[in-house]
DNA sequence: TAATATTTTTAGACTAGTCTAAAAATATTT
DNA sequence: AAATATTTTTAGACTAGTCTAAAAATATTA
C-alpha cells in the first residue's frame, strides 16, 4: 500500500512530464510539493525502489509504467469524485477541487468503478478535463487557447488552464461557462485584450490574461 | 486539524465509554485500537493536551464535551458513507464499513452535509443503527435483541450487534435483513436455539448465537 | 496484611517524512 | 578554460507514531 504522501508525489510527477517534457528534474518536483530539494531526493529514492519511477542522480526522474498507471489511477479518481460533488451534490466548479484532493486517496477499486457507473460514465471533469478510463485510457482532443484563435473563428468552451477559485468564479461571473460556444470579433493591440462573442449574447471584452487561460474546441 | 490515528482513538474511546460505562482503561483502548498499552499511553496524553479528554494516571480516561463532539462528527460521517454506498452505489450491507473507515476522515462539514440532504436525511445506516444529526443528536430507540423476547411476542429486525461481513452475510441467506417483522415461536432448553417465524415465510431455526446479535422493535 | 498477579507507565529505540546547512556536481559566464 | 552561479545531494537533526523491556502502581489472593 502506498501513502498519500508517495501517492501525491507520484500525480505530481506525472503533471510535471505531461507538459516539460520527459525527465523530471529535483527542484520543480519541490516547488509543486511545497517541500525542499533534499526531500524530494529522499523520497525520489524511495520511489525509485519501489519501481515507480527510474531516478539517476542529477539526472532527474522519469515514471515508470507502474508510475505512470498509478498517477492515472489517480487522476481519474480526483476527477470522478469532482463530478461527483458538482453533478450531484451541486458544489460550484470551483469549491470540487480541494476534497477531490482528500478523496483522490481513498482506496477501493470497486468503489470508483461504482461511482463511474452512478454518475454515467461521464468523459470530462466539471472543468472539461477528461476523466481516464478503467482501462487507463486517456481520450485528447486538440484544444486551443482562446488567445490562439484568429479573427472570426469559432469555438466552445471545453477546458481551463488556470483551476484557481478567483479565475473560475471571475469566468462563471462573464458567462465563460463550458460548452458556451463564442467567436473571436477583434484583438487590441495594446494589450491583446480581446472582443469576443458568446452565444447567445452581447459582445464582451476579455484580457488576454483570460483567454491565455481558457480553452476551445474549435467550431464552424 | 487532527490526525486519522487521533480521529480513531477518539472513536474507540468514545465506543467503550458507551457500553462499558464512564472511565475508559489503557489495556481496552489498546485492545480495539490493535496497539500496545504504551502507545495508547502517548496517545492519550497528547490528547488530553488537546482537551478531547481527561486523563489520570492509572485512572484510565473520559471524554470531554469536545471529545464527544468530534466521535458524534465522525460516527455521522462514517453512517452517512455507509447509506451512500448502499442506497446509490448498491454495496451489499457487509461491504460498506471498511470504505467508510477511509470516508470518515474526509474534512469538509459542506460535503457531509450536502452528503445528509442528497441521502434525504436518512436516520439509519443500512445496519440499523441510528445517523447522529447535524446538531450531534442522536436518537435512541430502545432495541431488544431476539434472545431477549418470550414466546409469542413480535419484533421487527431495526440492527445488529455483531457487524461482521461473515454474520450479516448469514442474516442475509437467512431473510433476517432490517426491516423484517419475526415473532418467537418457541426455545430449546438444551442450546437456547430458538423456532421463528419471519413475516410472509415458514418458521425457522436459528441459533442462541444469532439471536443475542439481532436488535428488534418490539411490536403489536 | 503480605505475597502475588495484573495493569499501567516510563525509558529508550525505531521508521516515515520532513527540515537546515554544507558539500558535491553541473551549468553558465567571463 | 577558469571563475562563478545554480542545482542537487549528503549529513545530521526533528516530530509523529509506534515498539519492547523494565519499573511502578494497583488489584487480587492467600
Ligand atoms: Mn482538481
Ligand atoms: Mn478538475
Ligand atoms: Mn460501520
Ligand atoms: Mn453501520
Amino acid at each position: 500500500m502506498y501513502s498519500f504522501t508517495e501517492e501525491n508525489y507520484i500525480k505530481a510527477i506525472y503533471k510535471l512530464q505531461e507538459k516539460s517534457g520527459i525527465s523530471v528534474n529535483t527542484n520543480a518536483i519541490a516547488e509543486i510539493m511545497q517541500t525542499k530539494a533534499a526531500s524530494v531526493t529522499d523520497m525520489v529514492k524511495k520511489l525509485s525502489e519501489k519501481k515507480l519511477l527510474s531516478y539517476a542522480k542529477y539526472k532527474g526522474v522519469e515514471l515508470t509504467e507502474l508510475g505512470r498507471k498509478m498517477a492515472l489511477e489517480m487522476i481519474r479518481k480526483h476527477r470522478l469524485w469532482e463530478t461527483f460533488l458538482y453533478d450531484k451534490l451541486n458544489f460550484s466548479w470551483d469549491e470540487v477541487h480541494d476534497i477531490a484532493e482528500q478523496l483522490e486517496h481513498i482506496k477501493s477499486t470497486k468503489l470508483i468503478d461504482c461511482l463511474d457507473e452512478f454518475l454515467g460514465f461521464p468523459e470530462n471533469d466539471p472543468h472539461g478535463d477528461p476523466i481516464p478510463g478503467k482501462n487507463g485510457l486517456i481520450q485528447r482532443i486538440e484544444l486551443y487557447k482562446i488567445s490562439e484563435l484568429g479573427i472570426g473563428e469559432f469555438g466552445v468552451i471545453s477546458g481551463v488552464v488556470n483551476h484557481s477559485s478567483l479565475f473560475l468564479q471571475h469566468l462563471e461571473k462573464n458567462q465563460l461557462v463550458l460548452g458556451k460556444g463564442i467567436e473571436i470579433i477583434s484583438k487590441s493591440d495594446f494589450d491583446q485584450s480581446l472582443r469576443i462573442k458568446i452565444e447567445g449574447g452581447i459582445p464582451i471584452m476579455i484580457s488576454n490574461e483570460v483567454a491565455r487561460n481558457v480553452l476551445l474546441k474549435k467550431s464552424r
